[in-house]
This record gives C-alpha cells, sequence and structure tokens, in this order.
DNA sequence: GCAAGCTTTGCACACGTGTGCAAAGCTCCC
DNA sequence: GGGAGCTTTGCACACGTGTGCAAAGCTTGC
C-alpha cells in the first residue's frame, strides 16, 4: 500500500506540468503499453479482461478522460454541431435551442453555440470560426450567411443547415416552416370572420421569414379586393406591437389584423387594449409561433403554430443522414403549419 | 493560368480522401514550407512580407482554416467553455444563456452548450463528457454536480463555476444573487403594504435557489409573528402559479403573496384575477427575477431583479483571472439584488 | 505434444498543428 | 568586402490519440 501510494504520487508528479491526465499516465501505473489504453477506451478494440480491468482501475485512480481533440485529429472531425443564433431570450428562438440542443446531445452531438447578437459583419465570420473547429454541420437559425461561405463548408464536407430562412441561390439546405401556407391560413380566417378592414404589423427587421409572411399575407388579402393597412418598423419585439397597436388604430378603424409574429400581437394586444377596442368583438387579432405566451389567460391569442419538434426533428435527420455516408442532394423541407383557435378572432360571420 | 488551375486541380485531389484543407496543401501551393504556413498564421511569428503574402494567396484559393483541434492539442487546452443548463426555454434562464453565449464570444471563448434536460443521472455525467473537451471552465446553470466531479475538474485545474447555485460543501466558485436579501427586501414590502395574510408560492423543484428564497421569506414573515401559507408543488412554470392562486386562494383569504419567480407569479396574478380579486386593493404580489414578460401591460409586476448583467460578469471575470494565470482561491460572490416597483403591491398603509 | 487458428499485444506511424534551434539569409556599418 | 547583429527559414520533435501489422500468446483438437 505504501508503495502503491508513493508509485502513484511520482505518476502525479510527472505530469505536473501539463493538466490533465494521458494514456502515458495510465499506461504506466495499470502496467501495460499506451496502445492497450487506447484499446481499452475504444468500443470494439480487442483487449483482454484482465489488462481491461487494470486500465480502468488506473484510468479511475488517476482520473483519465479520453482527450476528444486527440482523438478528432485522427478522423478530422468532431462531433461538434455548430448552431449559430441570436436573440436568444426571445421565446421563440429560446424554444429552438432548448429543443435543438437536446436532441443533439440525445444523438451523442454537441452543440457549439455561436450567439449572433453582435455580429456586425453577418455570421459569415462566426461560421469561418466554427469552421476551425472540425465541425459535423452548421445550423443557422439566425442571420443569412453569404453563398460563399456556404460553399466552402461543402467543400470541406459541411453541411449547412438554414432553419426558417431561405435564400434561393445557396447551396445550403433549408428546413422551414410554410410562412405562405401560414399567412393564408391567417387571412383566410380573418375573412371568415368578417373582417374588412384589415392590417399586417411586421417589424422593421428585414429577415426573410418576417418579409415572407408578410407579402404574403397582404397579397391573399388584396386577392379579396382589400388593401391592407401595413406596420413594419422597430425592432421584432413586445414594445414594437404596442407601438403598432397604438399607430395603426389611431388611423385606422380596423377590425383584424395579422402579426408576423406571437410576441408582436401580444403586445398589440395590449395596445389595443389601451384604445378601448373588445378583442375579439371589434378587432379581431391573429399571430404566428404558438410562443407558450400566448395561452397565457390575458391573452388567449389564435396564432398560426409551426411546430417545433419537426423543425428540431428534419435538422436532426439531415445531419445524420449525411454522417451515415448517405449522400444526399440539398434538402429543400416545408412543414405544416395549423391554425390554433383560441379567443382573438371573432367566430364566422 | 491553365497549368496554375491544373497544379491547384492536382492539389485538391490530393487531398480528397480528407475533407478539411492543411497547412501541408497550402504549402505545396505557396512553395513554401509548412512550418513558415503555420507562422503565417500565428500572430507575432516571424515570417517575412512576401512569404506571408503567397501563404495567405494560397490559403483563401485552397478555402485553408487552421484547424483548432490540433492547435489545442499543443496547448492542453481549447478555448471552450463548457455551459450546462436545463429549462432553456424559461425566460429568465434564456436570458441568462444569451447574455452568457454573448460575453464569451466577445471575449474569444467558445460555447459548448450541454443541455442537461434530460440528464437522469444529474449534471456529472455531462461535466465528464465536457472535460473529454479540455475546456478551460465549465459553468453550471442547472443542476447540481457533486463534489468528486468537482474535485477532479479542479485536479485537471478546470474551474467550475455554480451561478445561482450553492453548495457549500464543494470546491467550486458559487456566483449567486443576494437570495436572502431579496426575500427580505419581499417580506418588508409586503409588510408595509400593510399585508398580514400572507402566502408564498414555490415549486416541487428541490433547487437550492428556490428552497432558499421560500424558506428566508417564510423566516422574515414569521419574525413578524405571521405564520404564511405555502404552496410547494408543480412544475416551476406559469400554469403552477395559476393552480396556486386557486388552491390557496380557495383556503386561505390572502392580503399578500410572495412568488420565488416571476413566471410562478405572472400565473399566480391570472389566478388570481380569475377568483374576482382586485390587484393590488385585495390582494398584493411581489415576484423574484424580472423576467421580460414581468413589465407586459397585464402583469405590471413588482419584483426582485437580479442583475443578469452582473451575473454574467463575475462569471467571465473568474474565468478570465484563471486563465490569465493568476491562481485564485475559491470565488464566493453574492450579487445585490434591489426592488422594481410596478403595479402589484399597494403602497404604504 | 504439436499444429492450426484465433486473440491479444506493442511498435511505429498517422493525424495537423506550434515551436526550439541551428543554419541560412539579410542588412547595416566600418 | 567583411564582420556583427538581426531576421527568417526548415527540420525535427512534441502534443495525445487510433490503428495496421507483425509477433507473441492462448486455446482447441488430434
Amino acid at each position: 500500500m505504501v508503495a502503491s501510494s508513493d508509485r502513484e504520487d511520482q505518476l502525479k508528479r510527472d505530469r505536473a506540468t501539463r493538466n490533465f491526465v494521458t494514456a502515458e499516465d495510465v499506461a504506466r501505473l495499470a502496467g501495460v503499453s499506451r496502445s492497450a489504453v487506447s484499446r481499452t477506451f475504444t468500443p470494439g478494440a480487442s483487449v483482454s479482461a484482465d489488462v481491461r480491468h487494470r486500465v480502468q482501475e488506473a484510468a479511475r485512480t488517476l482520473g483519465y478522460r479520453v482527450n476528444r481533440l486527440a482523438r478528432s485529429l485522427i478522423s478530422d472531425q468532431s462531433n461538434l454541431v455548430g448552431v449559430v443564433g441570436a436573440n436568444l431570450s426571445m421565446p421563440f428562438m429560446a424554444r429552438q435551442l432548448d429543443e435543438l440542443s437536446r436532441a443533439l446531445l440525445k444523438r451523442g452531438l454537441q452543440c457549439l453555440l455561436l450567439n449572433a447578437a453582435e455580429a456586425e459583419q453577418g455570421v459569415a465570420p462566426l461560421i469561418e470560426l466554427i469552421l476551425e473547429f472540425r465541425v459535423r454541420a452548421i445550423v443557422v437559425m439566425s442571420g443569412s450567411p453569404p453563398s460563399s461561405i456556404i460553399d466552402e463548408c461543402m467543400a470541406n464536407g459541411v453541411r449547412v443547415i438554414l432553419v426558417n430562412r431561405q435564400d434561393t441561390d445557396t447551396e445550403a439546405d433549408t428546413i422551414i416552416s410554410d410562412d405562405l401556407g401560414g399567412a393564408r391560413i391567417a387571412a383566410e380566417r380573418l375573412l371568415q370572420a368578417g373582417c374588412r378592414r384589415i392590417g399586417v404589423v411586421g417589424s422593421g427587421a428585414r429577415t426573410p421569414t418576417q418579409i415572407r409572411r408578410r407579402v404574403a399575407f397582404t397579397d391573399c388579402i388584396e386577392e379579396a379586393g382589400i388593401k391592407p393597412a401595413v406596420w413594419a418598423s422597430g425592432e421584432t419585439a413586445y414594445e414594437t406591437g404596442m407601438a403598432a397597436a397604438k399607430g395603426l388604430l389611431g388611423s385606422h378603424d380596423l377590425d383584424g389584423v395579422f402579426c408576423v409574429t406571437d410576441l408582436l400581437a401580444l403586445g398589440f394586444l395590449d395596445g389595443a387594449h389601451g384604445t378601448g377596442r373588445r378583442i375579439p368583438e371589434d378587432l379581431s387579432v391573429i399571430g404566428f409561433d404558438d410562443i407558450p405566451q400566448s395561452a397565457w389567460a390575458p391573452y388567449r391569442l389564435t396564432t398560426v403554430r409551426q411546430s417545433m419538434s419537426d423543425l428540431t426533428g428534419s435538422v436532426l435527420a439531415t445531419i445524420e443522414r449525411e454522417m451515415h455516408g448517405k449522400a444526399i442532394s440539398l434538402v429543400h423541407e416545408v412543414l405544416p403549419v395549423e391554425l390554433v383557435e383560441r379567443a382573438t378572432v371573432r367566430s364566422s360571420t
């Protein structure tokens, strides 16, 4: 016991100049080769039960953890997946990241998160940085990467998956919810409710999702011979929805409004309450996303739901197909959306 | 041009069996040694302007990105920081992750996010996994790691920083908001408002933060000779707050309630509205956290704010001190909180 | 006991980078 | 032109792991 303790102390001193225990340290304590240590920690590799036991004991004693960086060097790839997102505290985005990071871990993948909140030069520099970690894939939840950086990713065998952003001139995979279909659902629902003086609330953000929803809704309403009033300035935030209510309802006698996100809609509802209008009797309001707060008692927002689990499932499926060497062509997936009827839109006329 | 194009094509084929461009590829195209390539991409290393230019041109042509995994192998450390969190879509946690990931990136650190939502064996296995990536530090926002894994981290030179969780028997750094002081503020504010029939709403979660707030508040109220009614079941969610309102207000005629989180308080407020009580005339409600939704028009919740930027700042400061080799003793930091007066607590009696 | 076949082992190399150091190269001054 | 001093360069090694392969070891059947 004394000799054993002295040996362990000596081994620990031997690596004092570096922090982490190496396979070499374990091999010395276990009295085997470094190769045996490696084989013990490599599933399916050949090692005798006796050696395996001695190695595991030594590893436990020393607190050895395989160095994934070194391991990844051999395969030229890590199990990292880069995830680029901004506005991570906004309800919809927070939910998306929650579910995606959960699903990645479940599949043995690790999430390298890059917050694009202050990406003044766009997301390209972030993607360049991610590439240096030899990730398997990159999921872009915010920002629109230029095609040059996407081409570079593809050249390096790294899939880029755009979530809810669609740029038709890139080589990236895209997985989006059916914004056009959702906007049509919203338009039809308002028309069905008898609304004829209609508004649409967006924000100052020039994101593809918001523009797509606003334009599609506007087109549908104009097909019915109505020219909707438009609000499109400010941040994509609750406060903007409230400002839109005061702005639009001060100058228009609207009876139906579509907000391109639920967060805008919740602010709009609170602003509309301040003008004395009754919801939905005087004014119907419909949103898009179905964030948790939309179901809260003061709101009970009627909205178009995009399924977070469908989105996440598609992202993971795309990554896994690539991982299993099944070369696939670009994925362009449009996920269905559905109407969630609550209390902010009148029943049929 | 033709010869140059042929040479580039040949170089690309040479590495066809691996995805990423290496420094060796760049060196061949630029006609220099691989060492020159390395020096070109190492700040402060000696390389002539001519060689530097040729290397950079070749790197751009081939799309070369330094392999951070290999680079980290030399230093036995990456610039990764492990972040462990659960309930990432809850407003408070989402905000914390948003700010932390933003600040890490700003400091040249990368966020390795591990979602602990389904960590049935606690967070220790996640921390073990993180250690394999040779991270610089680990920030734990959810879960209570056992001291054994924390000791292992320390032995490997990895700081573990617990945020808003305090276990006095561990070697981890802890950065928490002043839950005791905040609970005292809430208690005093309700007493000052003249409340004498007081309740406290927690959840079924046995997290240190919630227990601490509930117990501290209860102690303060009992010092005033009042025995508060307690609710402590269900998830830490809006719906639990609503259930607590129905449960407590159905059996108690309360005039003041402290909810240990804002999310519980918002649900409680909506549940209280359903019982016909006026806020704050009949019933004062105070929360803890100051999430964005607390300022929304239907709520305007009076609450105790913990400063997210202070929390994040302390975490980053701790990581950076460690990075700069300034060996410091354990950090135990308690950040001040403050009362945010809105509309849910009566004025003074 | 011996041969055949299977399992296990350690050596030496690879992976992609940074760096110490000796040698080569360059610049400046006398 | 030569010497001194500075800059630059490429070689060879390190970092920590996985693996091909030849050699060693083990097991089974005759």
